[in-house]
DNA sequence: ACCACAACCTGGCCGC
DNA sequence: TGCGGCCAGGTTGTGG
C-alpha cells in the first residue's frame, strides 16, 4: 500500500503531533512485529524516551531518539500510524501502542500484518542498501542509467528494487513508465541514456504530484487502504493513468489499457504509448 | 551476481 | 449463504 508519497505524507502529519513528545509506555500486542529482538526488550527501551525527529528514508518512517537511537517503522502493504486519545476505543487490527506525555496514543494499525518496527543505533542499520532517494539530488539521470546496466530483466521489475532507487512501488512504477513512454517489460539494458532521461523525469514528477495530492488511496476498505494519520485518504488515484485501469481507454491515445505480470506483479501500461522496437540485429 | 518464486498474513470480491 | 479461487500498494529467504 504505502509507497513514497504515502510515507512522506505520513511522516509530515507525524512530525507535530510526535517531535519533542516522551513515551510513556509501550504495548506491543502482536510480538512479530518487533524485528531483531523480544517485543519485551523493545517497550523497555522505547519507554521514557523523547522523539526528537521525524524523517523518511525510501519507505522507511524514521524516529530518532534522546539517546540516540532511532525508531524505525516500515508499513509494508497495510500498516497504518495514527495519532487519538489514549481513551479511545481500541480499533480491529492494532498491533501496538505508544502513550505519550500528553495522553494521545499512537496506534500502530496493519490488517496482513507485514509491517515491522525497528529499534537501532542509526538509521543506516536499516537502510543501508537503498538506492538514490528520487527526489534527492543524488538522484540523476546518468545515476539511473548506470544502475540499469547489464541489467536484463523488466526495467518495471527494477524500478521496484530499493536498491536501485529508493521508494517506488507498484503504481508509480507503473505511472512513471507510462509517464515516460516505455515498455515496462523492456529489458534494463536497453534503456538508452535518452530513455533514462525521461524515466527519471516521469519519475520525480510522479512522485511529486502524489506528495501533492496526499498519495493514493485505492479499494473500500478502510482496514487496507492508505489513510493519513489525520484521517483523510489521498486524492492521486484520481490522476492514475494506467494503474488499475486495464480495459479503459488511454487517456492519451485511447487504446485499451493492458495488464500483464512480470515479476509477480500485476503490471499496468498502453500497448501504443509505450512500445519497443528490438533493434534489428544483422546475421550471417 | 542475477533471477525466479514461495512465503509472510488477512480481507474483499467474484463466480458458482 | 457458503466456499473456492483470485486479487491486493512490499519485502525476504531460498535455490538454481
Amino acid at each position: 500500500m504505502p509507497e513514497l508519497p504515502e510515507v512522506e505524507n505520513t511522516i509530515r502529519d507525524l512530525k507535530p503531533l510526535l517531535v519533542g513528545r516522551r513515551v510513556q509506555e509501550v504495548q506491543i500486542l502482536w510480538p512479530r512485529l518487533v524485528h531483531g529482538k523480544a517485543p519485551e526488550a523493545f517497550a523497555v527501551e522505547l519507554t521514557g524516551r523523547q522523539i526528537v525527529n521525524t524523517d523518511r528514508r525510501g519507505k522507511y518512517l524514521l524516529f530518532p531518539l534522546d539517546n540516540g537511537r532511532t525508531w524505525v517503522v516500515h508499513l509494508r502493504m497495510t500498516g497504518q500510524l495514527h495519532v487519538v486519545s489514549a481513551q479511545e476505543e481500541l480499533e480491529r487490527h492494532v498491533h501496538a501502542l505508544l502513550t505519550l506525555d500528553n495522553g494521545q496514543q499512537v496506534r500502530y494499525r496493519d490488517a496482513r500484518k507485514f509491517g515491522r518496527f525497528y529499534l537501532v543505533n542509526g538509521a543506516d542499520e536499516v537502510t543501508a542498501q537503498l538506492g538514490p532517494e528520487p527526489l534527492s539530488e543524488t538522484f540523476t539521470p546518468l545515476e539511473l542509467f548506470f544502475r540499469l546496466q547489464g541489467r536484463r530483466n523488466a526495467v518495471k521489475t527494477l524500478l521496484l528494487d530499493q536498491r536501485v532507487v529508493a521508494g517506488l512501488g507498484n503504481i508509480y512504477a507503473d505511472e512513471a513508465l507510462f509517464k515516460a513512454g516505455i515498455d515496462p517489460r523492456r529489458p534494463a539494458n536497453t534503456l538508452t541514456q535518452a530513455d533514462c532521461n525521461r524515466l527519471h523525469t516521469a519519475i520525480r514528477q510522479t512522485l511529486a504530484a502524489a506528495i501533492r495530492e496526499g498519495g493514493s488511496s485505492l479499494g473500500g476498505s478502510s482496514l487496507t487502504n492508505y489513510r493519513r494519520p489525520i484521517g483523510v485518504q489521498g486524492r492521486f488515484q484520481q490522476r492514475h493513468q494506467v494503474y488499475q485501469r486495464a480495459g479503459q481507454p488511454c487517456p492519451v491515445c485511447g487504446a485499451a489499457i493492458e495488464r500483464v505480470k512480470l515479476g509477480q506483479r500485476s503490471t499496468h501500461f498502453c500497448p501504443n504509448c509505450q512500445r519497443y522496437e528490438p533493434p534489428v540485429v544483422q546475421s550471417g
